[in-house]
DNA sequence: TTGACAAATGACCACTTAGTCATTATTATA
DNA sequence: TATAATAATGACTAAGTGGTCATTTGTCAA
């Protein structure tokens, strides 16, 4: 299970030099000393292993860019949201390369699918805080801020990543901040109506059922030691079997796993179900 | 010659859906009904390819845009500059797809400058055309202003070239046009100071010399058969190998050229060169 | 020391790749 | 028609690909 990890790692930093396709296993297995059999007992396939990274990144960025935003009040949220983001980018660089590499590629069904959840999931964010923020003003324009928002975010992100520009994340968050309320509370011309939005933004994939939200907290359950963690989300497990907490308990255990490195997907999912 | 560009256009069909490198030569060849050997006698390899392609369009959109953007008034320019770019992604939309999906893409240092030399000409149209509309007022902004153009380019590209919506490109310059305007207009806070700017962005590569101008100027000139545009070309060599002429005729003659599709990108390298 | 089980190996498979070149087909010239 | 020049072919090479599996190695308890 070690030997999983490092092959992420060593992986992750060959595809943010080279991109996916460019890099074969061997590469991978030589530069991590293992065989090529060995890659093939952590991973059934050279495709199987992106898409662990994407989940294994994607899943921790998104739930906690997701937590910082709900849980700031309404001056600091747009600066909270930026920072989050472009320290996760900075923390994980290898990641946010290969990120932004392979988006628009499409070698796989199945990368597709996972590459568009997710960014339905950071439209959905946007589109929350937005609507937030400047409520009635924006809703002409609020689908053109989100592309606003991402195409921000896209070239500063491009400009610190592939040009080794030092990243002050602070000064960066903040002149964001300034654009994102200059063109939210002066934009009068929207181009992405509603309807247009829909059609070309396939329905929002749905969320998961409460089943398939309680497969995965077992699965989880079962890889964790005794704590206050695993007690707080087998509670969890049985409020979505039959609910009886009230909302504040509800709440109080998904604060209580948020921060355990495992259990920060299953407090986003949790989050988003209850909608607390 | 005729099937130089049989492969180009059926290659860059491939290229825009697949990527460059998942894309094999036995398909180019497939498609085009040729052998192996035929694309080998056009093209040395297939890198030689992508980068011709590169060049092929590259030349075209710049040049174009640098005409729009120094033949508009100020009311009009800003607009003219996001029509004239959109409506070149579009009308060569596989060609777009294939540079959103490479740019980040960097297999081949040929690759590598050549895009890099052409982000750099569009960085300086914008910067131009934004110190000409804002002038003193965006001196600390204006960097950030490049990559917020930029950004907003990307996005809205994007939307239009991979999830087939419908383009209205006059509704999506104007509105481009009153964001670029808000935060020219309104912002405050820099995150790109010329310093940073200086740092990253390798010199500008400089310019063509006169003589590699006339270089590229002699290797048309036999391309082309007799007219109007052929004898302007001739004069405007004399003139780069001995100034003589005056701005209005210099100026004159390169606008005679600059319809010939052959010479569109000598044209822009003459505007450039005589400052006109 | 033995035996049982899991972990790890790397030769190997079938297939694909970019690129070459002796050979053949086509065209132009005399 | 004969000859020279050019265009086009596709079998071939050498290297590499993702993936497999019979075999070896390591690690326990008995």
């Amino acid at each position: 299970m070690m030997k999983k990890q490092l092959i992420m790692e060593k992986a992750l930093e060959l595809f943010a030099e080279q991109g996916f396709e460019a890099t074969s296993v061997k590469q991978i297995t030589d530069i991590c000393g293992i065989s090529k059999g060995a890659f093939y007992l952590s991973f059934k396939s050279k495709d199987e292993l992106i898409l662990a990274l994407i989940d294994h990144f994607m899943e921790q960025i998104t739930s906690n860019i997701d937590y910082v935003v709900t849980n700031s009040n309404d001056e600091s949220v747009l600066h909270a949201f930026y920072y989050e983001i472009f320290t996760s980018f900075h923390k994980h660089s290898d990641f946010a390369k290969l990120l932004m590499k392979e988006q628009t590629q499409s070698f796989n069904d199945v990368f597709l699918i996972k590459m568009r959840y997710y960014d339905q999931l950071m439209d959905k964010t946007i589109l929350n805080m937005i609507e937030r923020l400047y409520g009635e003003n924006v809703e002409k324009t609020k689908y053109d801020l989100i592309f606003c928002v991402k195409g921000l975010m896209h070239v500063y992100s491009t400009l610190f990543l592939f040009n080794n520009v030092p990243l002050d994340v602070n000064v960066l968050a903040k002149t964001l901040v300034e654009k994102t309320n200059l063109l939210a509370q002066h934009t009068n011309t929207p181009f992405i109506s509603k309807e247009l939005m829909e059609t070309f933004g396939q329905p929002m994939s749905e969320e998961m059922s409460a089943d398939q939200l309680i497969d995965v907290i077992n699965q989880k359950i079962e890889e964790m030691e005794e704590s206050i963690e695993k007690e707080s989300l087998t509670l969890l497990k049985q409020e979505l079997i039959e609910p009886t907490l009230g909302q504040a308990i509800v709440k109080g255990l998904i604060e209580n796993i948020r921060n355990h490195p495992h259990c920060k997907w299953i407090a986003f999912l949790l989050r988003n179900h209850f909608k607390v």
